[in-house]
RNA sequence: GGAGAGAUGGCAGAGCGGUCGAAUGCGGCGGUCUUGAAAACCGUUGACUGUCACAGGUCCGGGGGUUCGAAUCCCUCUCUCUCCGCCA
C-alpha cells in the first residue's frame, strides 16, 4: 500500500512510475487526494464538535460533585443537541476512510528506477546466464516420461483422491522432494537466515496483511467453516510474524527462511504449461524473507540474489536471471529478479525462483516498523524470494541428467537422496 | 466438545461510571557519582491522527450497545489459562 503524504507531495512522480507498470487508471490516484482532503475536513468538524462534548462531560460531573444539579441538567440537554451530528459526521468518515481505503489498495507498488519498461516477459532483462546447457541422449524425454518410468510421481492416483494437480509422490520421487526441503533449508541457515516451520493456513488479517486479500482471493483455497486460507507461499505466514509490530533498529535485519507446502488455485491454464510438474495447485517450497532497514533493502536484494544464484550453481542446473520489467512484475513489487533453470528436454526455461524488494509496501500495510535513532517510528521494507520452487527443479534435475543408465543426482544432493542416480 | 477464570503501556501488574492515557515495579533512554563499570540517586519513557508549532481527536483484545460521560456496565466474537471429556 502506497502512503497518502506521498501520493500527495509527489503526485507526478507516482503517475510517472505507475505508467512504467502500464498502470492505466491513473484516476484512481487523484481519487486518493480527493478523498484524503475530505476525511480530513469531516475529521476536524467531528474533532471539534467531540472536544466541546468532552469539555462539556466534564463540566457536568464537576457541577453534580458540587451538588448543583440544574447546571448540570441544562449541560446535558446541550450535550444531547450534538449527539445528531456527531453520529452523522461518524457515518461520514467511516464512509470516506472506507473508499479511501478502497481506492489505496488499488494502487501497485512503484517500481524502482532499475526496472526497464515493457509490457510482456519478452520485455524482460537478462541480467546473466550460468551453468551449462546438458547435451542430451538422443531419445531424451520430458519429465512427465521420466516420472512414469522411474515411478517417483502418480498424477492419476493424485487426481482420484483430490483431484487433478494434486500430485502424489511416491518412492524415490518422495524421498527426492524431503531430500531437496532439507538441503534447501540447511543451506539457507548456514548463510545466517532463521528456519520457521509456519502455519499452513492463515486468517483473513494475515492474508490481507500481505496482499493477498482483497484482490486476489480467488487465487487461494479458502475453507469457509472457520474463515481460513491455505497458504500460496510461506511468505505470507512468515511476513505476518512482524504484523503490527515496532521492531528495535538493532534487530534489523531479520532474516527468516521457511519451508512449506504452497496452494494455489491457478484457474485457466492448459497445454505443455501445465503438463506433468509444469504448473500443480500444491507444491513444495522453501522461502526467504527478511526485513531490512530502508537504506539497505537495494544491497541486501542483491545478496539475496547471490544467495539463491549460488544454491542453483550448487545444483548444477543451467540458469538464467532475469530483471522484470514492468508489465511482467507484480503488484506489490519495486523491483524483481526471476530465476528460470533450462529445462533440456521441454526446451524452454522454467521460472524457479522470484527474488523482490517490496521496499515499505507491505511494510504499510501489515505495520511493520521499527524505532529509528531518533525515537521516530518509521516503515522497514521488506523483501522475499524463493529458494527454491520444487516441482520445476525436479523437473529440470529429471530431464538434464537422463542417460542411459538412469538418473544422476548432484553431488550436493547425495547425502540428502541417499543415492547418485536414480535408476 | 462441557464447566469456570481472564485479556490493561516493551514486560509484570493496580484501576470506585467523571479529576484515567491510565498507579506501582521491572526494563529502556539521559544524567549525577566513578579512572571505567556495577550499585545508589535524579529525570525521562506508548501508538495513531492532526498542526509550521501549539491546540484538538482516537486507542485499555476485536466489534456493537447503554450513558451527558465507559478501562470500569450490557451484548457478541476471538484468544489465553484451569478442570473434565476426546485424541496423534
Amino acid at each position: 500500500m502506497l502512503q497518502v503524504p506521498f501520493i500527495k507531495q509527489h503526485t507526478d512522480l507516482v503517475k510517472q512510475r505507475l505508467a512504467v507498470k502500464n498502470f492505466a487508471d491513473m484516476a484512481l490516484v487523484d481519487a486518493v487526494i480527493a478523498l484524503d482532503d475530505q476525511r480530513k475536513k469531516i475529521q476536524f468538524e467531528f474533532d471539534t464538535l467531540q472536544s466541546q462534548v468532552n469539555a462539556a462531560s466534564k463540566q457536568i460531573g464537576q457541577l453534580i460533585a458540587k451538588g448543583q444539579k440544574e447546571e448540570a441538567e441544562a449541560t446535558k440537554q446541550r450535550v444531547t443537541a450534538h449527539k445528531q451530528s456527531i453520529s452523522r459526521l461518524t457515518e461520514q468518515l467511516a464512509t470516506v476512510e472506507k473508499e479511501l481505503q478502497e481506492t489505496l489498495v488499488k494502487l501497485p507498488n512503484l517500481p524502482s528506477p532499475a526496472v526497464p519498461g515493457g509490457k510482456t516477459p519478452e520485455d524482460n532483462e537478462v541480467v546473466r546466464e550460468g551453468g551449462i546447457k546438458p547435451s542430451l541422449p538422443a531419445h531424451a524425454v520430458p519429465h512427465w516420461e521420466l516420472i512414469t518410468r522411474y515411478d517417483l510421481v502418480d498424477f492419476e492416483t493424485g487426481a482420484k483422491i483430490t483431484g487433478s494437480g494434486f500430485p502424489l509422490y511416491k518412492g524415490k520421487g518422495a524421498r527426492l522432494q524431503r531430500a531437496l526441503v532439507q538441503y534447501f533449508l540447511d543451506f539457507n541457515t548456514e548463510a545466517g537466515y532463521t528456519e520457521y516451520l509456519p502455519p499452513f493456513m492463515v486468517n483473513e488479517a494475515s492474508a490481507y496483511g500481505t496482499g493477498q486479500l482483497p484482490d486476489k482471493e480467488g487465487q487461494m483455497y479458502h475453507m469457509p467453516a472457520d474463515n481460513f486460507y491455505l497458504i500460496p507461499t510461506s511468505e505470507v505466514p512468515v511476513t505476518n510474524i512482524y504484523r503490527d509490530a515496532i521492531l528495535k533498529e538493532a534487530d534489523l535485519p531479520v532474516r527468516m527462511t521457511a519451508y512449506s507446502p504452497c496452494f494455489r488455485r491457478e484457474a485457466g491454464s492448459f497445454g505443455k504449461d501445465v503438463r506433468g510438474l509444469n504448473r500443480v495447485h500444491q507444491f513444495e517450497k522453501v522461502e526467504l524473507v527478511q526485513i531490512t532497514h530502508p537504506d539497505n533493502s537495494y544491497e541486501t536484494l542483491e545478496e539475496m540474489v547471490a544467495h539463491v544464484e549460488k544454491l542453483v550453481n550448487s545444483l548444477q542446473l543451467p540458469y538464467r536471471i532475469l530483471r522484470l520489467c514492468g508489465g511482467d512484475m507484480s503488484f506489490a513489487s519495486a523491483l524483481t529478479y526471476d530465476f528460470e533453470v533450462f529445462s533440456a528436454a521441454q526446451q524452454r526455461w522454467l521460472e524457479v525462483s522470484s527474488v523482490s524488494n517490496f521496499e515499505a509496501f507491505q511494510a504499510n500495510r501489515a505495520k511493520i516498523r521499527f524505532k529509528d535513532g531518533n525515537g521516530k517510528n518509521q516503515l522497514v521494507h521488506t523483501l522475499n524470494g524463493s529458494s527454491l520452487a520444487l516441482p520445476r527443479i525436479v523437473a529440470c534435475l529429471l530431464e538434464n541428467n537422463q542417460s542411459e543408465d538412469g538418473i544422476r543426482m548432484p553431488e550436493v544432493l547425495h547425502r540428502y537422496f541417499g543415492e547418485a542416480v536414480i535408476r
